[in-house]
DNA sequence: TGAATTTTCCAAAGCGCTTTGATAATTGCT
DNA sequence: AGCAATTATCAAAGCGCTTTGGAAAATTCA
């Protein structure tokens, strides 16, 4: 059923058929309705390329998901923030459109995206020191808006991050307050802009105690378990062993935690560990108490809220850029206590 | 840059440009070259609207996510899952389209990508026994394939899916050989199929060895870390605890690890670990020696291979059903040995 | 009651592409 | 050279919608 059937049917004119299903108040209320239930009996709704054509917005937008072949690597916070993300969406009438890029083409990703006019607006994921892809899509003039920042970009473009610095400074400083002085970092790969401003916060927190930071008990990689596990397994062999562990993810902050146990030593006690929590659905920091003391912050709230950001973006086009910085929330829970130099 | 104004740029029509833009024959090859050229400095693509609706086709997929706003969990697997397809579509010049949609207006969502048109094809997330998208995609017309099966569907649909019920009968068969008796089962959520099937495959391994089943050593839900957890530590306290633990996810697996190490026990030694391993690019099972003993099988590989099959379907309009089942294989890790009835 | 508004509806153009049906330019053959 | 066959190009219609610029019908006002 299309729009001259539908209105062949009524015994109208496909304009007054528009105008009464979208809602434009020069067609009587009695039409209207009549309208409107037949186009409900006959599961009539607009063709979407059409539409879309005819008014020149795409009514969709892009998540350009760089996953890098080296590490084949999907980020796990990603299925919650685009649930956030899509449900922001779908209340606006948008899709939302993902396009895996490996990196070496993702500049060609983007200006498809928009030499084909496939979306309004794009969400960039995962950004860099110095992330080159602002500079092109500023070029390329598609409205976007940045999950995180790029430490090292002057030129102006919209954001959305978790103010990591003070996250990882609180959460330091909070270890130091228990009297640890060895504190390993358990980071992300330090490339990425995320990780590049936990450590800065971590080192600040550091720096004003006067506790010298130690390239030994700091390590940087893809947050997988196993990172967390293996960093923590070496680290415990050396000579001073950390006493707490400050961990970028909780999926890293289990392999500590697996490490740490399967080296005998009780948690919370002999060792404390703090981590970063994007409040993954199905990784929940525990119930009521939560496992880890954490930094907390939701990922799907953030998704949430970009998607709201972008869509601002798109509507009110060419203004100065938007940006948003959330905090996290340390949430202690039985990871940590006062040091134990046992 | 669109189409007109770059024909009118080559001194050539319409017609001639987008023949030779779309690889036609009736295209001289210098002509095309010279087309080809111009596009390229003009960073001319064909809008995609415009194609599409004279073509008629989406070139599009849609993937629902059913999120029950009781749960609101997002399933892990999906980025892997999205990952792998995603990168067959955009070999295959297709868009993936991503809904998220509340479990009450589903149906709503299926049928409006029909009556617009939005996609050519539907990829069906997480079937539960029954389930009756089934019927609705059918009614519907539109080519789609589920992944996973649903139990109690007699009507024919295209699937892709992993034995579970084989998996996790060989899981089963494993752990019995090692002198198991009392193996517990940490299910996902048991309305849905693999759940539903993983059980099965238990429960016939169990019965084939004469083994009674105890319900007080099963249970179902959500696979997070902390129900896997929880659950280990409730078993724990029976009179006659778990010898083994038979996990539906890796997550819940850490979590029943996490219970295990925390009562002191050895994994491996006192106690058993199987789980089931989709081979989760974030919660990689171990580097070279696997952390568990797992029944794996990739579900990035999955999503790569459903994405092909829904190709095919959406190709070849109408002809029958595709099916294809995949075997998880075993993996054997440093998680199990003999029952240690101390 | 008739003119002036206001309300309600419509025909037709246009969005940017593909594709059909025809024409113009080449080439091959005798 | 002259005609048929082939190759290269084009004008125009159509995909399903929105929207502009009117026109017809209903209402208001004097």
């Amino acid at each position: 059923m299309n729009l001259k059937e539908l209105s062949r049917h009524l015994g109208l004119s496909q304009t007054t058929v528009s105008r009464a299903l979208n809602g434009y108040p020069e067609v009587k209320e009695a039409t209207r309705q009549r309208v409107l239930a037949a186009a409900r009996t006959h599961n009539y709704a607009a063709n979407n390329r059409a539409k879309n054509l005819a008014t020149g917005q795409a009514m969709a937008t892009g998540h350009v998901i760089p996953l890098s072949s080296r590490h084949e690597m999907m980020n796990p916070i990603f299925g919650d923030f685009i649930a956030g993300a899509g449900e922001v969406y779908s209340k606006n009438g948008y899709e939302m459109i993902l396009s895996i890029a490996n990196d070496d083409d993702e500049a060609r990703v983007y200006r498809d995206l928009k030499a084909k006019g496939t979306v309004d607006g794009i969400i960039v994921h995962g950004p860099k020191l110095n992330d080159d892809r602002i500079a092109l899509l500023n070029e390329i003039g598609l409205p976007f808006l940045v999950h995180g920042r790029a430490s090292g970009i002057t030129a102006p473009y919209s954001w959305l991050d978790v103010n990591n610095r003070s996250a990882f400074k609180r959460a330091t400083d909070f270890l130091l307050d228990l009297g640890h002085r060895k504190i390993a970092l358990i980071n992300g790969l330090e490339t990425m802009d995320f990780a590049y401003r936990r450590r800065d916060g971590y080192h600040r927190a550091l720096e004003e105690r006067g506790v010298r930071s130690d390239p030994d008990i700091m390590r940087s990689d893809e947050m997988t378990e196993f990172f967390g596990y293996r960093s923590a397994c070496e680290m415990m062999m050396l000579d001073v062993p950390p006493t707490a562990y400050l961990v970028s993810s909780i999926i890293s902050a289990f392999g500590v935690r697996r490490a740490v146990e399967g080296a005998g030593l009780k948690i919370g006690k002999d060792v404390s560990i703090v981590t970063f929590d994007d409040a993954l659905s199905y990784l929940r920091n525990g119930e009521d108490v939560p496992i880890f003391t954490a930094a907390r912050s939701s990922v799907r709230d953030a998704g949430r809220r970009s998607a709201e950001l972008l869509l601002q973006l798109i509507r009110t086009n060419n203004t100065s850029p938007l940006s948003e910085l959330l905090e996290a929330e340390l949430m202690v829970g039985t990871s940590t206590g006062p040091v134990n130099n046992g």
